[in-house]
DNA sequence: ATTACTATTAGTACCAAGTCATAATTACGG
DNA sequence: CCGTAATTATGACTTGGTACTAATAGTAAT
């Protein structure tokens, strides 16, 4: 099918080949790829170790758990919008989010404000320690503009329950700590802090 | 651990719990099953066969491989969110949103409030007739719980600009007639309101 | 009690897709 | 031609299973 044109190449550039085969058919064995590449398995395997790429199961694994993760009962971390740098249950959460091309009109190059929402969301739903945290009213403002390249850091703080028992996390969002948003979140949870399956 | 209290269940109310346990915990092995029900590893793999329930591995492989076929890069974050049906610049607009698994919290099949946010975000821009829009300050309220399968049916109507010159839009969105998220968004623009590109 | 039947457990052989370690072979540059 | 790097081969072992066979325990019916 698509072989390698019996052209051994070298290693370096089998590496590299072999490093975006993988990411982009990560079920892929190494049978087959030993085959695509015309060496053997244990070259496949070699290039493997000096690459680090774990074993076609482990990929897998790690793909099926982005989705969902096991580790989600406990910290729904892989779920969250941006990137998790501090957590403290049911106290504070901080997270980043580079702006990226992908979260910004492309005509001025200023964040969607859906993108900045969804990362103060799951920042809240993040700190909630409770298996099932869902928001159930906000009020949100937009105070600067953000632009692509920029970061932005989400910091939540719980401020705790109100008459309805929903819980009410703050979350505010800097670029170089000039505060482009800021939110309160008024959070559902189902109250029974603890018990399992 | 969560061991099931020595009480040895009846074969149904076993394959049921493990029914359920497997679909929560999908990545759970004969083994650690076996150890939980206090049975025996065949007993489970009996059972599984008998539930139709597929090894572990390729349940991984199908949690895995379902992820891998939605996220062709189509980040549900990207364009305008859900479908434009209807459309009066300036006055209103309604879309639509089919709620899949990629919305909702994997654990619940709960909708992630920010998918329902982007969705009237996306639309409250896109109903302002002007190059830039961009929302300054919002409320939200959501109303009811979205599962996956549902439809969801935004529609958005602008009520006018506010003193400070931002367009206070307000967008209602339902799932069958009923209301599940209710949002005012205050939007700014750049008031040279004029045709498009 | 004997039979019948279900449920459960045990044990074997086998498989895929690996790891780990060791050795042999080939390729290539100086 | 020699030395080193790269590759290939080989074998033992691992996980998490399937497939199949056989044995045992428990219960109900005759």
């Amino acid at each position: 099918m698509d072989g390698v044109k019996s052209l051994k190449l070298p290693k370096v550039k089998r590496q590299e080949l072999l490093k975006e085969t993988i990411e982009q058919t990560p079920f892929i064995t190494d049978e087959e790829l030993a085959k695509k590449f015309s060496v053997s398995i244990q070259t496949i395997r070699l290039d493997r170790m000096e690459l680090s790429i774990p074993e076609l199961r482990e990929r897998i694994k790690s793909v099926a758990s982005h989705q969902w993760n096991e580790t989600v009962r406990a910290l729904p971390l892989e779920d969250v919008i941006g990137e998790i740098v501090d957590l403290e249950l049911d106290k504070r959460a901080i997270s980043i989010l580079d702006i990226s091309q992908e979260h910004v009109f492309s005509r001025n190059n200023i964040a969607r404000g859906h993108h900045l929402f969804a990362q103060a969301n799951s920042l809240a739903v993040a700190v909630i320690n409770d298996e099932l945290a869902l928001t159930a009213k906000s009020e949100l403002k937009f105070t600067r503009q953000v632009k692509q390249g920029e970061r932005v850091v989400a910091k939540a703080f719980v401020e705790g329950d109100n008459d309805k028992g929903l819980t009410i996390v703050h979350v505010d969002s800097f670029v170089d700590n000039e505060k482009v948003f800021t939110g309160v979140f008024y959070m559902y949870r189902t109250a029974e802090e603890k018990g399992e399956s």
